[in-house]
DNA sequence: CCGGGAATTAGACAAAGTCCAATCTTTACC
DNA sequence: GGTAAAGATTGGACTTTGTCTAATTCCCGG
């Protein structure tokens, strides 16, 4: 849950991901805490303690972490993207009133009957949103 | 599949909307394909004949539409909100590659171990969104 | 300790969408 | 049909999220 700064230079590096000061601050930001962040928060959150990053480069680094597969985007809000460091094949409720973001393991939820896709294409995710509202 | 401009007002009034032009156009554009369109693909084909609505109505209309439960909005892409005419339960297929969005029936894909809710809670939906590229 | 490639940055830019106050339509009523 | 109030439309300013660029700074192998 609580990577030693050492244990995420690791992590970038086995990414192949060279670990500046920058990256390993958005890397604890996403890591030390397994929620939904968007860019925004993550920028706040990153520059907590001393401001040293910009904008630019939160936005190239969580599009680098997501390219070597890190983390993922969760598409569920029109207005931003959440950053979910559980790269694990799950799913998600989002209460659309709080906007808050949870997990659903992918064990608890079966999906049967899935299309048979056209020649050459493959299935690059399945994404199931349970949206919720107070009644 | 196609409607006339008298069945589209009735539509329109059985929801409560007042049939004025510029609705009635984005109606037509709407209902007379049924495909899944981006607000600027919307105001393009309603002003195809003649110019004579603006953004800002194009936005204020597909927001009432959406309210009064005549279309639905899609959220698989970031940069922008898709509208389907088609309001019963159904899934997407969606193709990265490029941005096609087709539907999956309801009946076809069986989802089973739906999450209990918090009390005082409910279910407004569930989607479930393919993501397909090319191999 | 250098030097060059990689990373960071401020701020300009782009695109999607909202807001506003002025103007124009629709509609209910006579 | 004529009228007026309520409702709808509009151009353009504005906001937000995200990208781009060229200048600067950092990092790391030799
Ligand atoms: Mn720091
Ligand atoms: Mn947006
Ligand atoms: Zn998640
Ligand atoms: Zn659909």
């Amino acid at each position: 849950m609580s990577y030693t700064r050492e244990e995420l230079v690791e992590l970038l590096r086995k990414h192949g991901i060279a670990p500046t000061h920058q990256r390993l601050e958005i890397a604890h930001v996403l890591f030390s805490r397994c929620e939904h962040l968007a860019a925004d928060q993550i920028l706040a959150l990153a520059n907590e303690r001393f401001a040293e990053t910009s904008k630019a480069t939160v936005y190239n680094t969580l599009n680098l972490f997501r390219d070597r597969g890190l983390i993922r985007e969760v598409i569920v809000d029109p207005k931003r993207v959440f950053y979910d460091p559980n790269t694990e094949p799950h799913h998600h409720l989002y209460n659309v009133d709080s906007g808050e973001l949870t997990d659903i393991a992918a064990e608890d939820l079966q999906i049967s009957g899935m299309p048979v896709l056209p020649p050459g294409m493959v299935t690059e995710g399945v994404d199931v949103i349970v949206r919720i509202r107070a009644l």
